[in-house]
RNA sequence: GCCCAGGUGGCGGAAUUGGUAGACGCGCUGGAUUCAAAAUCCAGUUCCGCGAGGAGUGUGGGUUCGAUUCCCACCCUGGGUACCA
């Protein structure tokens, strides 16, 4: 028979789905394994050939590594709680159930349409009651909780209250935004709504007031990405910055932690970097400045003594020759004095007009405004110049800068605007041109710094600064803390009441809170979030259930939480579901997780580093921390898959009319490019009756064709969507070329962490090589299998272990595409040597078959195994001594430049090599009649020969 | 600006420690087979040159017997980030 993978590929599937093969247990004495897939949300568009690559390479390695011996988990499910269907629900009144689980469903024929191993027992759904029941759980322990660093963990609040109780909270060292200090007394004194207020300041999910985007005509809160130009990017509304009461998450707790905890994870530096810059760390000290009160007799008082700097250049303290505020700093208008009044006014108003954005852009242009007040040098008392000026950002350090110009290129070029002093406090730096920020060098003109380098006048200055109680070391992030609350309908609900104001969480066995039935999913028209519309939607604290509206009395009913969690909530433990997804009374079984541990390897992309990767690692911290779970990272190894770009084609219609002109004549004609759907192109030749049919306008238009009568495209590669007629869905390929052709297709394409553009010219390469790894088995006209059972040659042999060599190596690190070669390499040497050994194929299929699984399970039953166990086979074993050969073919090279090969004994050493190659006659052509100066030899490599 | 990744034929890409640059595949050229096509098979294919030969891994320098690989400077592409004090 002729290799047909229709009746293979519909055959293996039937059987791994009917046969359960990849179902996991828990439970093993082989060393366990946790391949993961960053799951996927379930949108209408279906999946395009990018989806499934970094599908296919972890299901090669799951397959690869259930062959060396290991009990593998590698399961799938859906990220399914999102916009898309709740937008759908508005426009059409769909619920988003069914919306999502029509996705599901096609989703899932995509998937196994390619032939994954995954175990669908285990199969999460972060939309379905069952899961979301442990993310309102999860919501409720980091509720329950609040970071301590002086254990420097995740605690119990219970235990912050007895603190409280006894000593108040004078000597608690956590992380929290409480701003007042009390004693045991006032704490007994406060009511219980004073107490949560203050307890909300610490827990580690928490309601608090914070600045959001909010668009009155959308009626919801939007992401900075979610905004264009200053006006929504759905409808182009406008959007105002609105302070909400939201609830938040306290992840600045965890700052050091996720950033120390990188050094011990196995990913790219890239992705590791973009973490770390996005905690962004800062070591510094904060400094107070004395505010100058005035001449004698006429002093001013002011709220406050002090000005708080923020600084990571402790050491230039003595290059201050001005302070900068922010324009929004609370002190501003006590500080300005009446001559300045007007003019700061002006400033401010200007500012506050800019949006972010515009000032983050406007970098080049300098302002600034002087405010007519001073505050003194903590060190010199000398009086000191207070500007305010927009460089300075309210929401980062303390929202005011000392400025050194000398050392600081913003504030060097804010010195020279405006004619201030500009200090020079280096010793032998010139900075009249610019600032000198390197540090390296020695401190100049300060005082108990001078003549200290600089990284030690930093030591020395904070521990002055300390000791004289004019501020403190201290360590700023830029990570803030990430609000957890959405206006959306399509997600979790929180499991919190509002007894009289007070948030209260629902115990857990009366979780799942299930989201409730709304007449409509769009706002209501008083504001609220779509969960407003609800009509059973309050907590009855007798019955312990969901009740309706109208039975709010305050006494025993409630009303419930009206926002939902966002998206990252269910996706930041998903990976811990999946160890035990059926349990009904714990997240996860405490001995599953702790022999699954941590994720051996995850593949996904690199644009979820600030989000999801950072959320998930947070989320996985505080489980570990409250012993839930054994493990402090979720992911120990990352591997990012590069986006898979479209590759789009053009044709080129004049401007004036309707004629179109083929790639390589449109520069004769004035032309514009338009997008030709790619299944009317191939090669990059069109199909003009079918573009004509596909564009009826164009139907009678004129074509200007190559010289060969063809009409040729023009192409371009960029992201596959669907508007440039670009999108290669993976179930076209499965059904033209087969599942195995199109897992190795798109492994061969290049390096899986390289974006690269799709691009289907390629796939008969990977085609030919199945059917010609078919023909190994099956011979003559007819396609009859026919393998032979003598002992295999010494070439068969060879080719067979430098494959198991290589192909084994390219698995370890990842490289697929050249894993594709060496088995294209090995079918290659095996026709020619017109091999259909048993021994040598058997244990070919057994390597290919991560790659390929249908053919090779295929082949496996008939050699005469076991059908479907392909799976349970043994991975050949690689023997060197297979690979010996007694000759090496040596390139000879002149200055580095080969120009003879000679073959050689490999049993040869240097001094035999040397002596036999300077005995060679044809040396003297490239020596031309002079004496070689020196001759290198390197066994089993090379001869180089200077002259 | 700063941080990270990358730059190799007509195209996708290979070269694990400094040792034969261009594996493998596509495409292209020629040939065999065929009534014809598909499929298959054979030969060729970095560039310049008829050839001997010369040049060649973004550019310029360096180290080395020998550099795609190491060092320095620069250019370009992609990603991240930004008046972060």
């Amino acid at each position: 028979m002729e290799y047909n993978f229709r009746e293979i590929e519909s055959k293996w599937k039937k059987f791994w789905a009917e046969n359960q093969t990849f179902k996991t247990e828990d439970n093993s004495d082989k060393p366990k394994f946790y391949v993961l897939d960053m799951f996927p949300y379930p949108s209408g568009a279906g999946l395009h050939v990018g989806h499934p690559l970094g599908y296919i390479a972890s299901d090669i390695y799951a397959r690869y590594k259930r062959l060396t011996g290991h009990n593998v988990l590698h399961p799938m499910g859906y990220d399914s709680f999102g916009l898309p269907a709740e937008q759908y629900a508005i426009q059409t009144g769909q619920h988003p159930v069914i919306t999502t689980e029509d996705n599901i469903a096609r989703y899932r024929e995509q998937l196994d349409n390619v032939g994954f191993s995954f175990d669908w027992s285990r199969e999460v759904r972060t939309s379905s009651p069952e899961y979301y029941k442990w993310t309102q759980w999860i919501f409720a322990q980091l509720f329950d909780c609040y970071y301590d660093y002086k254990t420097n963990k995740a605690e119990r609040i219970s235990k912050l209250i007895s603190t409280f109780e006894q000593d108040g909270n004078g000597n608690v060292n956590a992380c929290a935004d409480c701003e007042v200090i009390f004693t045991a007394e006032d704490w007994n004194t406060y009511s219980p709504k004073e107490k949560e207020d203050i307890l909300q300041t610490y827990r580690l999910a928490f309601l608090a007031d914070s600045w959001v985007n909010w668009c009155p005509k959308l009626g919801t809160v939007l992401a900075n990405d979610e905004i264009i130009n200053g006006v929504s990017e759905r409808g182009g509304h406008p959007v105002e910055q609105k302070l909400m009461r939201q609830w938040s998450m306290r992840i600045k707790a965890y700052a050091e932690r996720l950033l120390t905890g990188l050094d011990t994870l196995d990913w790219t530096d890239s992705v590791k970097d973009i973490q770390r810059n996005w905690i962004g760390k800062s070591t510094g000290c904060s400094l107070f400045f004395p505010l100058w009160r005035g001449n004698e007799g006429e002093e001013i008082t002011y709220s406050q003594d002090n000005i708080e700097v923020f600084t990571t250049r402790p050491d230039t303290v003595f290059g201050v020759s001005f302070v900068v505020l922010a324009p929004e700093h609370p002190l501003v208008e006590e500080i300005t004095t009446a001559e300045y009044k007007d003019a700061v006014e002006a400033y401010k108003k200007a500012a506050s007009l800019k949006t972010e954005r515009d000032r983050q852009s406007d970098v080049k242009n300098i302002t600034g405004q002087f405010t007519g007040g001073y505050v003194l040098h903590p060190f010199t008392n000398e009086k000191v110049q207070i500007w305010i000026g927009d460089y300075v950002l309210a929401s980062y350090g303390t929202g005011a800068v000392m400025a050194v110009p000398c050392g600081d290129q913003r504030d060097w070029d804010f010195a020279n605007h405006f004619n201030l002093e500009i200090k020079n406090i280096f010793e032998n730096i010139d900075i009249s041109e610019s600032a000198y920020a390197e540090k390296s060098g020695k401190i100049a003109n300060s005082d108990f710094l001078s003549g200290l380098e600089i990284k030690e006048a930093m030591k020395i200055a904070i521990e002055e600064i300390e000791k004289r109680g004019l501020g403190k070391g201290k360590t700023n992030y830029r990570l803030r803390d990430a609000v957890f609350s959405r206006q959306r309908y399509w997600g979790e609900p929180f499991p919190v009441y509002y007894k009289n104001g007070i948030p209260t969480i629902i115990e857990t066995q009366h979780l799942p809170i299930i989201l409730p039935e709304v007449e409509k999913y769009l706002p209501t028209e008083d504001g609220e979030p779509p969960l407003g519309n609800a009509k059973t939607w309050a907590w009855d604290t007798i019955k312990n259930t969901v009740v309706s509206n109208e039975l709010i009395d305050n006494v025993s009913v409630f009303p419930l939480e009206l926002n939902t969690m966002p998206g990252w909530a269910g996706s930041s433990w998903y990976f811990l579901r999946y160890m035990d997804a059926n349990n009904e009374s714990e997240f996860v079984n405490k001995e599953k997780a702790d022999y699954w541990k941590s994720v051996d390897l995850y593949i996904g992309g690199s644009e979820h580093a600030t989000g999801h990767l950072l959320y998930a690692r947070f989320w996985n911290m505080f489980l570990f921390d409250q012993g839930y779970i054994s493990f402090p990272e979720p992911f120990q190894k990352m591997i990012n898959q590069g986006m898979i770009l479209g590759r789009s084609s053009f044709v080129y219609r004049t401007l004036e009319g309707n004629t179109i002109v083929t790639a390589s004549k449109k520069n004769e004609y004035n032309t514009i490019p338009l997008h030709v759907d790619i299944s009317l192109v191939d090669n990059d030749k069109l199909n003009i009756e079918g573009f004509k049919q596909w564009r009826s306008d164009y139907a009678d238009a004129e074509f200007i064709l190559e010289d060969d009568g063809t009409y040729v495209c023009g192409f371009e590669v960029e992201k596959m969507s669907k508007s440039k007629f670009n999108v290669q869905t993976p179930d076209e390929l499965v059904e033209k070329f087969g599942a195995d052709t199109l897992r190795m297709y798109e492994m061969f394409l290049g390096p899986i962490e390289q974006a690269k553009p799709w691009d289907t010219k390629g796939i008969n390469g990977v085609s030919n090589f199945l059917r010609k790894f078919w023909r190994l088995f099956h011979q003559g006209a007819d396609y009859a299998f026919e393998i032979t059972e003598s002992e295999p040659t010494k070439d068969a042999l060879k080719t067979l272990h430098k494959t198991i060599q290589k192909v084994t190596a390219d698995l370890e690190r990842f490289s697929f595409n050249t894993g594709v070669s060496n088995f294209m390499i090995a079918c290659n040497e095996l026709s020619d040597q017109k091999c259909n050994n048993r021994q040598i194929l058997s244990d070919l299929v057994v390597l290919l078959s991560p790659y390929a699984p249908h053919i090779c399970e295929e082949l496996w039953m008939k050699l005469g195994n076991e059908a479907g166990s392909i799976n349970k086979a043994t991975y050949p074993k690689f023997n060197e001594a297979y690979l010996v050969s007694d000759s090496f073919s040596y390139p000879i090279s002149f200055n580095g430049k080969v120009r003879i090969k000679v073959d050689l004994p490999s049993s040869m050493n240097a001094k035999e090599i040397e002596d036999h190659v300077m005995g060679m006659a044809e040396l003297n052509k490239y020596l031309e009649g002079k004496q070689p100066k020196k001759l290198i030899v390197v066994p089993g490599r090379i001869v180089n020969i200077v002259v």
